[in-house]
DNA sequence: CGGCGTCTGTACCCCTCGGTACAGTCCGAA
DNA sequence: TTCGGACTGTACCGAGGGGTACAGACGCCG
């Protein structure tokens, strides 16, 4: 498939992938017809096959999509230290409970539909899963250079099951559409994270 | 819609929602047609909208199904004690790990489609957890009046965030296609339960 | 201004989906 | 044995899905 040369172009495949995004997050991925994506972005059918091979393609594209908007998102905070990695907890649970319905997360809701849909967009999934775990290792790593962190921790371990519990928060929030859940789990995941600070009396 | 009397109606109705269960899992809810299932269990639609009023009113029969499987499984685990709680997740990871693709969990993938089906099957997801939390807060419960929990923990909460940490486990190793952040998610969830064992010096 | 590749509008196709209609068969009760 | 309700088989329908065909419009190059 082209990549978009023009100016015009470029706008109109970035406004479906933006639309479609945002649709797909609201509705589910396969609740989201190309009929709705094209009537949200007011274009037409042959703009769509001009820029996507099939809705397969779109997906994948919606999923990059998601990863760079929470890795923006994420990028507000430095993550290498306690306060930081704190306010940002903080602020995820502020985001789910300030979107109305509760709607989760991002990246793992859409990712959680994709399992099914074949090899291809699951593992790209994964893939996106470990970029923004990646992010968090990163921030991880620092701490252990600055001390704030025990250099028996594994950074990337660490960053995954955070990530995990994370996820596990977000569909029970989700699905009981009460916050509480969610902060609990983040609380769990900064106490994990925590006991892998020094200076801890045992 | 009349409940089946006669015991080959009540194995017709039977087949049918052990089949979409099945199915379902595998293949995910809307990818799982109601022509699937009649071909997969052997009847004619004539049967299915004679128990059935809507492919809606199947899900939410099926997600009764998935929760009594949940129960039934882990009522093998007494879960009143620090041994069969540590031998139950042990269980559940074995089976994550032998079942061909890590499916996920038979009640929280099915649970995670249903959140943009509308208010009536999300509700019922939310219940489907919260008995199968009540089943393992009711053991916390017992570990405290036997001693092994400490009075000032809360089974409910306990209870939930587990399930909750339980879940986002099953997402990445569906996700990756790798046991471990399963692994690593319950054993974050069991240390944070045996933070609240007493006799823990600190 | 002419032309060519990029981009866009519209109409259409075929298939599958959930759901309905209706006639027929099974089987226990009187 | 006949009656009636529970159960089943089959054909059909309208709607909507993803995807294609093809002709037209734009806009940067010479």
């Amino acid at each position: 498939m082209p990549e978009p040369t023009t100016r015009r172009g470029k706008d109109t495949k970035g406004r479906i992938v933006e639309l479609a995004a945002g649709l797909m997050y609201e509705r589910g991925v396969s609740a989201t017809s190309i009929e709705d994506i094209l009537a949200a972005s007011g274009t037409g059918k042959s703009q769509f096959y001009h820029y996507f091979s099939s809705k397969e393609q779109l997906i994948a594209e919606v999923l990059r999509h998601q990863l760079q908007q929470v890795l923006r998102e994420q990028s507000r905070f430095p993550l290498d230290t306690w306060e930081s990695i704190s306010a940002w907890f903080g602020a995820l649970v502020d985001m789910q409970q300030n979107q109305r319905d509760y709607r989760g997360c991002p990246l793992g809701s859409i990712s959680s539909q994709l399992l099914d849909h074949g090899d291809l967009l699951r593992s790209q999934a994964a893939e996106a899963f470990a970029h923004w775990e990646s992010a968090l290792s990163g921030g991880l790593r620092a701490m252990q250079a600055s001390g704030l962190l025990r250099d028996d921790a594994d950074p990337d371990t660490l960053a995954e099951s955070t990530i995990a519990v994370l996820q596990g928060g977000y569909l029970l929030s989700s699905t009981k559409r009460d916050i509480r859940p969610m902060r609990n789990a983040l609380a769990i995941a900064l106490s994990q994270l925590r006991s892998y600070a020094p200076d801890v009396r045992r």
